[in-house]
DNA sequence: TTTTATTGATCAGCCGTTCAATAAAAAATA
DNA sequence: TATTTTTTATTGAACGGCTGATCAATAAAA
């Protein structure tokens, strides 16, 4: 009984599964065979859309990010000021979408085998690549030649919120890793602005 | 040709083995071969002295934590005043040995391996729990309060500074990651005192 | 009749584990 | 001391199980 025009379903829906079948088993050790019973269909339909299971994971990968990159553009599009859009990068880094159990199993899994893989350490990089040039961006009329450094402390500040996140069983560390990172960014930016005010300090 | 007493060498060197071949695969999904051929011994040898391969792994985690544990107590031993203490975490957290490349990805596949056992994750939140402890206990006497909320920022930040470390190619992430953490303490010590000398703000 | 969708059996290969066998040092015995 | 016995160290073949991939077969829509 088979409908037409049903490769992008199976695509998602593989992709879903596999997302699904790296959270059950905390690792990219999973079976062909697990994700396509999850998937409910066959391991060949897997294969028939997908080539390989690296290719389908890559596939997984791809969709994590592109997923955040959505929701970053989403966030952006709504800030005005310089100091609105380092808040909606810091919203989207740690929304509710990152936030859900399967999102960060599996980011954290890829973030570990981009050591191993070519394909996912180019796709990491661009994503941590367009998150700091977009965190300098609006740093800089703030803080000024400094927006380099703090940018990297913030992305540091975010990344380790991520990950103890996914760790602990700190259920509101959904909304106080918010306030750790907007504190941080509260204080360089007053503190240079204070220096800017009078310069005779460091 | 068996020379007595071989067993402490032989599990040293199964772990070392175990460590170097997870750093070479970039995760957990290595073979028993691999690691005794490393070691420059049989497959049967690591059964032998380690009973299953989930038991090397563990044994190898608990190496690595040793280790830093050995490092961290090293470093408090010299420090004098809470301040000097709070120095001397963040060295023993982004020391050398710390940023040994095999560390890095051993370190980075147990994190995301505890999410699927027990036992890692037990090993790994005693270490997580004795670095907040340290971190509030010397943060009390300079910022009162607030020491549990910023002791969150600083293992924030040291852990995205190592993830982030473990991917980039930043040769010297090395140095400039102590200079993030150290400024963002000295950032909320300045501020807590200040807000004490003058309480009229929040 | 061709194309698209889907299945499940099948295959070759690898993996963790078990186990019998070997060999040398240490301990016990004569 | 000379010997047998026990213990410790080590190997590699063998086994059962699972995995990714292939492929022939089926079935419905175009």
């Amino acid at each position: 009984m088979p409908k037409l025009g049903m490769e992008p379903i199976r695509r998602k829906e593989l992709i879903s599964a596999a997302i699904a079948a790296i959270h059950a088993r905390g690792s990219l050790d999973i079976t062909i065979r697990d994700i396509a019973s999850r998937a409910g269909v066959s391991q060949g339909l897997a294969h028939h859309y997908f080539g390989s299971k690296d290719r389908l994971i890559v596939a997984s990968m791809r969709y994590l990010l592109t997923q955040f990159s959505r929701q970053a553009s989403t966030e952006l599009k709504r800030a005005r000021t310089p100091r609105q859009r380092l808040s909606a990068i810091v919203n989207a880094s740690l929304g509710e979408e990152q936030f859900q159990p399967e999102v960060i199993t599996s980011w954290l899994v890829f973030y570990v085998h981009s050591h191993a893989s070519i394909e996912a350490r180019q796709l990491l990089s661009i994503y941590t690549r367009r998150l700091h040039t977009n965190l300098v961006h609006d740093l800089r009329p703030l803080v000024g030649n400094d927006a380099a450094v703090i940018a990297q402390g913030i992305g540091a500040m975010i990344d380790g919120i991520y990950i103890r996140h996914s760790l602990g069983r700190h259920t509101n560390y959904f909304k106080e890793g918010h306030r750790l990172v907007e504190d941080y960014i509260d204080l360089k930016i007053g503190f240079a602005q204070a220096a800017a005010a009078k310069p005779n300090d460091t």
